[in-house]
DNA sequence: CAGTTTGCATACGGCTCGTATGTGAGTCGC
DNA sequence: GCGACTCACATACGAGCCGTATGCAAACTG
C-alpha cells in the first residue's frame, strides 16, 4: 500500500493534534482551550487543524472518539476475563465506574462532550459500550439467570447508573471510600433483574 | 419592608434577564448565545447583566438554579400525592424522567450546566432532589419494605438511572413509545432493593 | 435640598474563531 | 529526469464576543 510520505506525515500531525487536544481539553476544558496555543504546543498552527478536522468541534469529536474507543475495548476485555455471565456484567459495571474516574474521561467525554457534540446516546462508541452490556444481558436471559425483560432499556439504565456513580465518586472528598459504596449499590440494584428463586 | 422602588426594579430586570437567558440558552446553547443579543431582547445592555450576575456563567447559574427549583418542587409534590411510600418512590423516578424530556431542561441543566458550572452533584438544587429521594428511602427501610442499605449511594444511582433514561427517551425517534419502556426498566431495577420475602 | 449611592449604559481592549490567500514540499505524467 | 500539479500547512484578515473601566442619571439618605 506504501501509504506514501505524504499521507504518513499527515497521520502523524493528526495524532499530534489529537494528543495535544486531549491534554488541553482535559486541563482547561473545551471552551477555554485556545486553538492557537494548542497547535503551537506541537509546533503547528491553526491551519493544520482546520485542514484536518474542519473546525474546533471536529477536533473534539476526534478526541472523544479515541477515548471512547479505548474505554469500549477495555470494558470488553474485562468482561471476557470473567467466567460467569453475571460476574461479567458486574465487572463491566465496575469497570465503567472506575474508568469514569479518570479526569480526562470526566471532563472531555462526560462534561464537554454532551454540551458541544450533542446527546451522547447518538455517539457510535457509546452504542458500542451499550452493545456489550446488551450482549451479556441477552446471554443471561437465555441462561435463565435473568427473567425476560426489555434488554435495551435495562442496559441503558444500568450504564446510566454506573456513569452517575462515577461522577459522584469523582466529586466526593474521599473517592477511595466512595467507590465501594457505589459498587455495592450498583450490584444491589442489579439484583432487581435476577430471576426470583421459586 | 417596603422594598423600595430601587430594589423592586432591580428584581424585575433580574427576572427579565433570567427569562431571556432561559430562552436563548435553550435555543442556541450557552456557548453560542450572545450576551448582546440576549440583553437587547429585553431592552437592556450587557451592563445590566454584569452588574447583576457578575459574568456569563453567573447568569447560567441563576437560570439553572431556577429550573432546578421548579423541578425539585414538582418532584416533591408528585411524591406526596401518592399514598404508599414505594409508589411515591416510583412516581418520583417517573417524574424525573418526564421532566428531563423538556428540551429546556435537557439542554441547559443536563448538557450545558455540567460543562460550564462543573459537576452537578455539587449543585444545591441537585442535592435537594437527592434529599427527597433519600427521605423516601429512609422511610421505606424503617417501614421494612426495603432492606437496610447505603441510602445515599442508592439514591444517587436511582436518580442517575432516571436521568439517563430521560436522555435516551428524548433522543429516541418515538419518545411516546420509549417512555413506558424506560419506566418499566426503572421499576424493575428498583425491585433490587426490596426486602426478600421469607 | 445637597450629597451619596447605585443600577445601568457606553466605550474600549484583547482574545478567539473561521476563512481566504499564499507557499513550498511531495507526487505524477511524459 | 523534469516540469506541472496537488495539497498539507502557514499566514493574513475580518468579525464577534467577553469582561472592565468609565460615565450618567435616578433613587435613597440625612
Amino acid at each position: 500500500m506504501a501509504t506514501g510520505r505524504r499521507a504518513e506525515k499527515m497521520e502523524e500531525t493528526r495524532a499530534k493534534l489529537i494528543a495535544a487536544a486531549r491534554k488541553a481539553f482535559a486541563e482547561k476544558g473545551f471552551a477555554a482551550a485556545s486553538m492557537d496555543d494548542l497547535t503551537a504546543a506541537v509546533g503547528l498552527t491553526r491551519g493544520a487543524l482546520y485542514h484536518n478536522f474542519g473546525d474546533k468541534t471536529g477536533l473534539l469529536a476526534a478526541v472523544v472518539h479515541q477515548i471512547d474507543a479505548d474505554m469500549a475495548a477495555r470494558a470488553r476485555e474485562i468482561g471476557q476475563r470473567k467466567d460467569g455471565l453475571w460476574e461479567a456484567l458486574m465487572a463491566e459495571g465496575a469497570a465503567y465506574i472506575e474508568m469514569a474516574l479518570n479526569p480526562e474521561v470526566q471532563r472531555i467525554v462526560l462534561r464537554d462532550g454532551p454540551a458541544f457534540l450533542g446527546d451522547p446516546s447518538q455517539w457510535p462508541s457509546q452504542n458500542a459500550c451499550l452493545a456489550a452490556t446488551m450482549e451479556v444481558l441477552e446471554a443471561l436471559i437465555a441462561d435463565g439467570t435473568v427473567e425476560p425483560l426489555d434488554i435495551e432499556a435495562t442496559a441503558r439504565l444500568l450504564n446510566g447508573a454506573a456513569l452517575n456513580a462515577a461522577l459522584w465518586i469523582a466529586a466526593s472528598e474521599d473517592p477511595e471510600a466512595t467507590l465501594p459504596r457505589a459498587r455495592g449499590a450498583f450490584e444491589r440494584l442489579a439484583t432487581g433483574i435476577l430471576a426470583r428463586k421459586p
